[in-house]
DNA sequence: TTTTCCATGTAACTCGTTACATGATTTC
DNA sequence: GAAATCATGTAACGAGTTACATGGAAAA
């Protein structure tokens, strides 16, 4: 429900059509979250179809297709008011598949195994200089943002930790 | 790939069935991962046509479906040395979407949000209390683990930050 | 004696992605 | 004139979950 609460959580603000939905998560929110042009639109029907929303306005502009402009219902507010509060009470066990590798890194020479951590680290640090230079958005948004700034900073140093860990080894088996 | 990573990473330690495979990370990486029973029989399958991994024997024990024992074969070796490096260098973005909500703190009341947040923080804290007093493991699954504590710990500090944050706003708002 | 564990497997379903189609409109 | 943007939509596909079926063995 978490595409639905992000959605409602936009309409609720203004009125808005799909491609301008999409866009604004593409735009704004593209190193927290992602929401795929397709995927935008079908929930919005799906969501339509459970009264949650609905069209209140087609503009046309020229001959592309006209915009369908959404707007929340009384039950879509109902519905965000209620998934907003879960989802801020939960603590959503978080999987990182990405890791998995980890587990088997004793599988890889050491100095193999660090040079691919430090292509890793080189990687996460891009991100984070991403999410850095990111402009500051108004409200709870920069919540959003702080967070997964806080985040990468976090991987960062675990890995760091990693690396001296191997590279102390390395020194060790060299000796 | 992250999962057949994954099985072909414990098979090469030791043949096993599916029950078996299912089962050991149930009980060793359930904090880290998970994978359901049906989507390792599946996975194995698919393997085996990919000529990964080969069925090594058929061991019948009364009168309950055979156990399937699973060998890793070359080629899986080979897929396993490739997908093993191309994980450790990647830095997976890692998307939140349980964090979707936290755009819209500002839709809530802050003393609501702090009990909200308060429960949040409890339910993380559980979590981190689990992988806690998981029991040390052999080889570098440890380090998936120590990497899941880090990043529940890291998560606590940051909604503590939240939180107080938002004390400290209530507190100006009552004054 | 009832429940849980062992061990496999299948079918239906949900969710989301990819890749396409349309066709005007603006930008390079 | 070619390419990217605007704006919607559809169809096919893939991965994974849920829920079920089987049936003996061990544990409560």
């Amino acid at each position: 429900m978490e595409r639905e609460l992000l959605l409602l959580g936009l309409l609720r603000r203004s009125d808005m059509h799909g491609y301008q939905l999409h866009e604004f998560i593409e735009r704004n929110m593209s190193t927290c979250t992602d929401l795929k042009k397709s995927a935008a639109y079908y929930l919005l029907e799906q969501m339509e179809g459970r009264g949650w929303v609905r069209v209140s306005g087609e503009l046309a502009e020229g001959k592309r297709p006209p915009r369908r402009i959404y707007t929340i219902t009384e039950a879509g507010e109902a519905a965000y008011q209620q998934l907003l509060r879960e989802n801020l009470a939960q603590a959503h066990t978080s999987v990182f598949p990405g890791n998995v590798g980890l587990a088997f890194l004793s599988d890889i020479a050491l100095d193999e195994a660090i040079a691919l951590l430090r292509q890793r680290r080189a990687a996460l640090q891009a991100q984070a200089d991403a999410v850095a230079h990111a402009p500051p958005h108004a409200g709870s948004l920069q919540y959003l943002i702080d967070h997964q700034r806080h985040h990468l900073h976090s991987e960062l140093a675990w890995l760091e930790q990693v690396l001296n860990d191997l590279e102390q080894r390395l020194k060790g088996d060299l000796t």
